[in-house]
DNA sequence: CTGAAAGCGCTAACAT
DNA sequence: ATGTTAGCGCTTTCAG
């Protein structure tokens, strides 16, 4: 900067306000400055920027697992949204740890973003305390259920999943079997989906049968597999399958068809999340979309007005329900798209 | 910093190296020092130890779009290793656009990151020399065209398309459409996968049909999807399929499956990644896996030596080519895995 | 083993 | 419309 400044015979300050759009300068300074800028090939130290400004243009977004397909297509919306406020994002994956999460709480993160995304899977409710104590942009996705101290962005995965559910029922099942379920777990994902799925069964006047519920830690296609594979083996019989997500779903096809049952004629099968790989599979996977790109819209607007907030300006913590749409497909309905 | 010290009664220089682990420290300092850390909640500002040290503890991952599964896997996996190194992954998507690409190469983020992995796409031989202008740590992935000036990870393209299109001629087919294809392209992954088409071919005494060669910009499922309906608009004949990558070959299961057109048995399909997807599909999709996990392993490596070693001590550039796999699955072999 | 002082590159405040 | 000065929070000499 020093050096521009020589050459373009100005001082410090003006290659300072050139490069930061400062309007009240003459145009003759600003085209010397640009061309010195241009010849040494200068750019601005944005580590040096960050330290006067206390800001550093970054986000972190915090979810379990990138290969995961879902959290891959939120994060691939979080970055295009982010960079429309001119945000970078860094990505940090927790596995779904506790302890990782905990350390995000922490503030592990604070002097090197502006703010955080975090999708906690680990944390129970136990952890309450854990969020009222952060002092930094934080805004949280996927559940409603640690109290309102903080910005939530949410999914309805009661609604979704009783939706799911109630499709499974309208088209004629009665036997239906859930996967993903976490047992004694009651907020989140996992408690709120079985949650809707029991709403749903008892609206339709069908029994709640717990040997017809499937646990699966990790939402993965080939817990889903396992999942459907042990119903099997236990002599359960069902004749329609809610997945709490889609890649259980797709890991349920996968054991039904290796076991030659015919998918919708003897078991139909719901998903959740509606990712890319649900319209493309064989048969297609009805789904609930929980309108992903809207929340990583809305996660990111949240946290820049945090960012952009003055500290004595206290705005109360928002919580945004994203609405969710059924996707029939041929998983449910043969002739479906 | 200064609270801490003054807390502690030593000298802010104290507090640093309590930090950073300098041995020569008096136990009961240290404890003392630690002490006051603990109860005034300190945490050092990454942004000023960033500006005085030169560097930021983080790398950035380029790449086209975090919705391939691929690339989300890929993500996966370096962010993983980077954390072995101690390091942070921003992610920069980039849409396969060249404009990005080039943003990337002349140090938009040089001052934000210690180093890039970049998996370029958009980039075409006629900018080979921006490459050579490149004056920061730089690895990259999955071509090895640009020359040798910069480090490089990569796959076998030519050999891996060779033994996809080898695999169906030893199953018996005679007629084998390619997907994904970049007309006028040479470098690239889809000139070099084309190319071990070719030659694969060729050993195998079979004509070379330009009829059966699909283009696909994008390697998406959509396009995969587009092009095999579009070789069977255009009457093309074909019993087997080698698709670029596995989303494409997912697109074509769904393209063939919509048309009724039973794989294997008709068309056997083969494709290039092996992402998680491919082991639960219906069918199964035989692919070749390009040791996703080596190549991430190996890029952060690289990087890492790049980013410690003194600025003097010049290393000449290393071209890594991870070996591949086939991977047969029933899409070409029905009671395969 | 610990302290004092200088400065990384930039921008905000004030001065001109 | 542009120049001057101070300082963001840390680490790095260099002295003790």
């Amino acid at each position: 900067m020093h050096d521009v400044a020589r050459a373009a015979g100005v001082s410090i300050k003006t290659v300072s306000n050139v490069i930061n759009g400062y309007p009240y300068l003459r145009a003759e300074t600003k085209a010397r400055v640009e061309a010195a800028i241009g010849e040494l090939g200068y750019q601005v130290n944005v580590a040096a920027r960050n330290l006067r400004q206390g800001r550093t243009g970054m986000i972190a977004l915090a979810l379990p697992e990138l290969r995961l397909p879902y959290f891959a297509e939120l994060a691939d919306s979080v970055i295009q949204h982010a960079e429309h406020s001119g945000l970078r994002v860094l990505i940090e994956q927790t596995g779904a740890r506790r302890d990782r999460e905990i350390d995000i709480l922490g503030g592990s993160l604070r002097h090197l973003v502006d703010g955080v995304i975090l999708s906690p899977l680990g944390l129970g409710s136990d952890d309450r305390a854990l969020f009222d104590a952060v002092e930094f942009p934080l805004v949280l996705l996927g559940e409603s259920v640690f109290g309102t101290a903080v910005d939530h962005v949410t999914m309805s995965n009661v609604e979704g999943a009783a939706a799911a559910t109630a499709h499974l029922v309208e088209i004629g099942r009665t036997r239906i079997a859930a996967v993903g379920a976490h047992p004694g777990e009651t907020i989140g994902s996992a408690g709120l989906r079985l949650d809707g799925y029991r709403q749903a069964l008892a609206a339709a006047g069908l029994p709640y049968d717990p040997a017809l519920v499937a646990p699966a830690g990790l939402w993965h296609r080939s817990t889903g597999e396992q999942a459907v594979l042990g119903l099997l083996e236990a002599g359960a019989v069902f004749d329609g399958v809610v997945a709490f997500n889609d890649a259980l779903a797709h890991g349920a096809l996968h054991a039904l068809h290796a076991r030659g049952i015919r998918v919708p004629d003897e078991v139909a099968v719901v998903g959740f999340d509606d990712i890319e790989e649900s319209a493309y599979s064989t048969p297609t996977l009805t789904s609930i979309a929980p309108g992903r790109d809207d929340i990583a819209a809305r996660a990111v607007q949240l946290l820049v007005r945090r960012t952009t907030q003055r500290s004595g300006g206290e705005r109360a913590p928002e919580l945004v329900v994203a609405p969710y749409e059924l996707r029939v497909r041929q998983s449910t309905v043969p002739d479906a798209g």
